[in-house]
DNA sequence: CTTGACATATCGAAGTTCGATATATCATAC
DNA sequence: GTATGATATATCGAACTTCGATATGTCAAG
């Protein structure tokens, strides 16, 4: 794994993101990256695969070993968030729900132009 | 002006989010955008002038020409979010209050791991 | 048996970010 | 007065990320 701490990119970011909710294969958060982004953020397979493989290759996500979750095929493969994984997925949520609510708060209080 | 309405890279999203605050040149928005971020977002010069003139260029923002904003000094370079900046910068952050809300709900009600 | 969703994977092109470098002004300290 | 560091803008090339098409194969519905 490469220990670069680097800035996440925007795939990386939704990923980890929606794997705090659990488990899942590749398919399966490119379409929960879409729902949970209200379908502005489509992510193709292009980016998933890459992103992926970068997550593991960081250690922030692994490929799951857990036969419970893997009942439904063999051909999906799921991930889940590392230890290491899970810290930043609740950084950057952190630190996205402190930009909403400094962005947000600004519009509620502040002078309309 | 480019009519493309991609996906917003992270730096112009930071941008027009920090521009919802109030018109800022762009020595300030630099910094700006990392206190918005908690210091997580460091935007060097390099990916914000490249970044605002892009900006421009797609019709989301504008060099102000207020004189009123400019009194501090001659050579700062003023922008403001254009009817189409405020409406995108409106629409991403609805679109984080939603995914901070749906994936942080997610942790106060789930199982934990 | 054809079509479309599911599921993974790869490739090259296009686009974005990074980090260094450059230039110039201004305030502070020495 | 002159060195230093913050302010302020700008550009360039390398590195990295994303996009869109393409590929392969399964499975269910029509």
């Amino acid at each position: 794994m490469s220990p670069k701490s680097k800035q996440l990119p925007a795939a990386s970011l939704h990923v980890v993101l929606a794997l705090l909710e659990g488990e899942l294969h590749g398919y399966a958060l490119m379409r929960r990256v879409g729902e949970l982004s209200d379908g502005a953020v489509k992510m193709g397979p292009g980016t998933l695969y890459g992103t992926l493989n970068r997550l593991v290759d960081d250690g922030l996500i692994a490929e799951t070993t857990d036969r419970s979750v893997r009942v439904d095929s063999e051909r999906r493969r799921y991930y889940e968030l590392t230890g290491a994984g899970r810290s930043t997925a609740l950084a950057e949520l952190a630190r996205l729900q402190n930009l909403v609510h400094r962005v947000g708060g600004h519009l509620a209080g502040g002078a309309p132009a």
